[in-house]
DNA sequence: TCTACTTACGAACACCGTTCGTGTCAAGGT
DNA sequence: ACCTTGACACGAACGGTGTTCGTAAGTAGA
């Protein structure tokens, strides 16, 4: 207990106080923990000032404080969840696969927050978590003797495709959920069947590629695309490499 | 004029109504042109169920008769932008600088409605517009011997890529004009310098790649490293597709 | 002319990000 | 031991969002 007195007026106030109430105090790190719990669990769309002030027992205005802005605070998960990835040690055997696994580690680490790569796309990673990741993906890159602007360009160019493959997923998941939450609950195949379907059933007078290649247009979930965009990347960025000489 | 009886009560009431107050009917293509001319005009943010209502002379409730959700208004303006592009006619000689062009067309037609593209990343175009553009993919495409699982999957490639740059772009926009509306005005130019002198000031302990390179790590405008993007995507394409014989 | 049905829409709901002005509280100077 | 200062905390409110509800208006069929 803590004592405190003072005056008021012709009075003498005396009151004991109970000295813990522990509410710790708001710090950024404490208010990203939090948005970065609520993005694992719930999803980009579930994460707002207030939903964080409230489970940090206080009003959205608090945050201001440490916060500038909601992009900020965005900015601010997206580096951390950055800083969650696993770093290869540069190897010049096996820097194709190392590069291929770095992408899969980011993405994997996006899928782990849903949603939260529609920040990414915003970000020029200026943050602790987002330099480490460009540092080790540069090391590889040069390790492997591709000349620096290529390597430099293509970090830039992985850090988009991976952003974007994520994105569009969450928002793909994001519409299943909506859909479930109302009406008949849409799984993912059906929405794939859906799709199928339309293409199958397409005119071949109006869309003579479409109708006719109607399987291959549909073919493959989404890792075996994603797999191919990483083969694209990869062997483009070898013959890009080479050009530059 | 239009003549108009009916009995109340006791009473015969006959009304002459003006047969013309000249409000047309409300109709999806109607919204749909709203939509589009105030992204065009103001960018996607600007656009609201709201601000299109107003537009039309009436309430936000009305749109939901002809319009299931924002999001379905979306896609129908990206497939609306989608059908604008300028297709071209598949030649088997200039197969990979029709593809580039085509991609180009594209983002052209997405910066042409600034933010667009951030609904578009959504989208499997299932649409007219969208189908009118993956048809001219694919058969440029396949008139180029590309095989044609490799040819499909990379229309989605090639559609994710481009909606990904010109998402990332307008974000940045956004972010320019909100800072301009609000204290300084910082231009583009600014800001890239901003980021340069991060990159040059990082410590070479921590960082040596990054700040070794920095030089290349920051060189080039959007659109040299669209073109680089380019670049790595059709050769990439070349190498696998060979690869798949 | 009466009825059934589609279309239109004002009002309201539950959110959102952000700002303002006030309140609280610990540290420093006197 | 008091007073002052300044940083932090935060309730309340502003203006915006997407969406729903219940009712009005208009159209077409019987």
């Amino acid at each position: 207990m803590a004592e405190k007195s003072w005056q008021a007026g012709p009075l003498r106030v005396r009151v004991m106080t109970r000295d813990e109430p522990p509410r710790e105090r708001l710090t950024r790190d404490r208010i990203v923990d939090v948005a970065l719990d609520q993005m694992a669990e719930q999803g980009y769309d579930a994460v707002s000032m207030r939903t964080v002030a409230r489970a940090l027992g206080t009003g959205p205005a608090s945050l201001y404080a440490h916060v500038a802005n909601k992009d900020e605070l965005d900015q601010l998960v997206i580096d951390r969840i950055a800083s969650l990835v696993e770093l290869p040690e540069p190897d010049a055997d096996t820097w194709r696969d190392q590069v291929r696994q770095l992408i899969r580690d980011m993405l994997a680490a996006y899928r782990a927050h849903p949603g939260s790569a529609r920040a990414a796309l915003a970000t020029i990673p200026t943050g602790e978590g987002g330099l480490r990741v460009a540092e080790a993906m540069m090391a590889v890159l040069i390790t492997g003797g591709v000349p620096p602007q290529a390597a430099a360009w293509f970090c830039d160019l992985a850090a988009l495709y991976v952003s974007a493959i994520a994105a569009e997923e969450s928002i793909w998941v994001e519409r299943a959920k909506a859909a479930a939450a109302a009406g008949e609950p849409i799984d993912e195949q059906a929405m794939v069947e859906r799709v199928r379907r339309v293409f199958a059933s397409l005119p071949a007078s109006a869309y003579p590629m479409l109708a006719g290649h109607a399987e291959a247009m549909t073919s493959g979930d989404g890792e075996e695309r994603f797999e191919f965009g990483l083969d694209v990347l990869l062997a483009g960025l070898e013959a890009v490499a080479a050009r530059m000489h």
